[in-house]
DNA sequence: CACCAGACTGTATGCGCTTACATCACGGAT
DNA sequence: ATCCGTGATGTAAGCGCATACAGTCTGGTG
């Protein structure tokens, strides 16, 4: 037998009142620290607290307090750098603010599971840091009842709103390739509404026009590995005239590479290739896949205060962008760096 | 102006009750379904609740009913594959079982911060995903008053253990090394009690002992990128005689490859290298990482499961183990596939 | 036709905490 | 000496829900 099994009842105001030899309005205050009460008293509370390993009971504490001090955040189930930045930087932020996090993962086209709603009982505001999709409906009813703030998605009306800059980036990103003389451009990735792929696309566009040239072919595809090997098969398969493809982001371009390369075509050389958001892998293909990185954890913490900001009465405001910088490696034709 | 700004009170089970000509008694039923509801009254209070947008107080049901109906999840803040798994799976058993997930990041080196008290008050039961670190002491003391499990660390009193398999496989990994034929092995990463590197070590030295030799040399380091990249960097100041690297994990084998190579060492003629995770870089370095898969979500979900069993009842069981399967790509001496 | 077992539903209590409001002690101002 | 402001603490009333316990109503039995 491992463990006692059981577990005791936990502490409670009235014990440690007891036990300072105080009302329980005063442990309460000591540990909200209103600061109302005299640092005597607030050390022998203190000290009770802690020889009873006393923990306030966040559900009392909402319940009468009106408010669960936590934030939900809602992502999709599916691994990978970005959100897991985007969740680090949510809940450190969250913490420095002392408020929890509440997860709730939905299916990566966006349908919650039921469990969804629930996560509107348990938190005082709620991010929505997936993609839009299937749910932009929960989230616009969320935004009416409850301080929201999407990340990265379409606008909705009433929640707050957080992106990383993307078409700037994506023009000069598309520029830079122009300057290597590249002229025959292609865009992969689908530029829904709203959408960092949608502001990327119109970026390259951008650039295109301001060169007098036009986009030589959108393939529109989802955001994701299989899709990019998709891609690059078709491009071997019906060779047409393209010598560079910017990608909506790396898993994209990883792909693309990868399997072009597998396929024959030299890159740079034959076709230059650039991605977005800088993962691990971006730095270890060959050649070095030229990128845009972002501080994706600042989007995250920017993501809580804003919500934070909603929930202590500040009115919603407008929608705030984080910035963005290239990443020069050699998919691009630049010179690989020693 | 965007919005309203403000969010209406939400309903509760009275005027749920009320407009279903109820009392609250049966709301309460019909939402915690006990089935003892008849189908009438039952719709009844749905399309009411409905009407009203009523969504239960978290807080509420968990004062009264004495359970959050929520897990704690402890993990180092730092991103990657292995915790988004981790993660993902712990979150989509836990939400399969009505129960919601609340966070605690715990900075890399295991400390946390003041808000991973606050958890104790918020959940039914914890798990700590992070490897053993500053934090040994608090998951004891935790392990005390909740149920508790630990995912791939030193063994807690009282708490449930569940792991990956890493001494079996590390075995086999190794073994295939000396079946290309190396025999001066070196192993890289600090095989912490209790820790899963510790284990990799293991059976690393196992399959070297079955084979009549021993370890050429032990590199002790972190298990991240700039570790890996520095013992790479000491090979080549100091070269040793090494035909074969295992590494901890991939990323130590990833910065290991790419500093190598820069530095003119061949891997894997000169040098073979093996990682561990199968994270994405793996697949797109150049030569392909050879490495050890793992279902991490499974052991996420697993985690979620008997926490949940813990909290209904159960005892504390014994450790539980998943399993794993090499990958074998080029790095490893293996033919690099189509 | 009286009686009883279910099957539902209602009443009332309290979960542990926050917070208005009341109380009290104290010291300076008048 | 009296009055009153100030700061510290206590008192008590819920917060929204689950649930034990007590009805109420049906239909089947003897």
């Amino acid at each position: 037998m491992t463990g006692n099994g059981d577990t005791l009842p936990a502490a409670t105001v009235y014990e440690v009142a007891e036990r300072a030899g105080v009302s329980i309005a005063t442990v309460s205050r000591t540990f909200s620290d209103s600061g109302k009460v005299a640092a005597r008293t607030r050390e022998a509370v203190l000290q009770a607290a802690q020889e009873l390993q006393y923990v306030p009971a966040a559900a009392a504490r909402a319940l009468a307090g009106r408010r669960t001090r936590a934030l939900g955040a809602v992502l999709p189930h599916i691994d990978g750098h970005y959100y897991s930045q985007l969740l680090v930087g949510f809940d450190i932020a969250a913490s420095e603010l002392g408020l929890s996090v509440v997860l709730a993962l939905a299916s990566p086209d966006g349908v919650h599971s039921p469990h969804a709603l629930d996560l509107l009982g348990r938190v005082d505001g709620i991010a929505f840091m997936a993609p839009s999709g299937a749910d932009d409906e929960f989230v616009a009813r969320v935004a009416g009842v409850r301080p929201t703030v999407t990340v990265a998605r379409g606008r909705v009306e009433g929640a707050d709103a957080v992106h990383a800059e993307n078409r700037a980036p994506a023009r000069e990103l598309t520029a830079h390739l122009l300057e290597h003389g590249r002229r025959r451009i292609g865009f992969v990735g689908r530029p829904e509404e709203g959408s960092d792929i949608a502001g990327r696309h119109r970026g390259c566009l951008d650039a295109l026009e301001d060169a007098g040239l036009s986009l030589v072919r959108l393939y529109e595809v989802d955001p994701v590995e299989d899709a990019g090997r998709e891609v690059a098969e078709r491009i071997l398969r019906e060779p047409i005239d393209l010598d560079a493809l910017v990608c909506g982001n790396d898993e994209l371009a990883l792909a693309v590479i990868s399997r072009l390369t597998a396929g024959g075509v030299r890159v740079p050389e034959d076709l230059a290739v650039t991605g977005w958001d800088d993962t691990v892998a971006a730095r270890y293909i060959t050649p070095g896949l030229t990128t845009v990185r972002q501080e994706i954890e600042q989007l995250g913490a920017l993501a809580a205060r804003r919500l934070a900001a909603r929930i202590d009465g500040s009115p919603a405001a407008d929608p705030v962008t984080i910035g963005s910088r290239a990443v020069l490696r050699a998919s691009c034709g630049c010179a690989e760096p020693a």
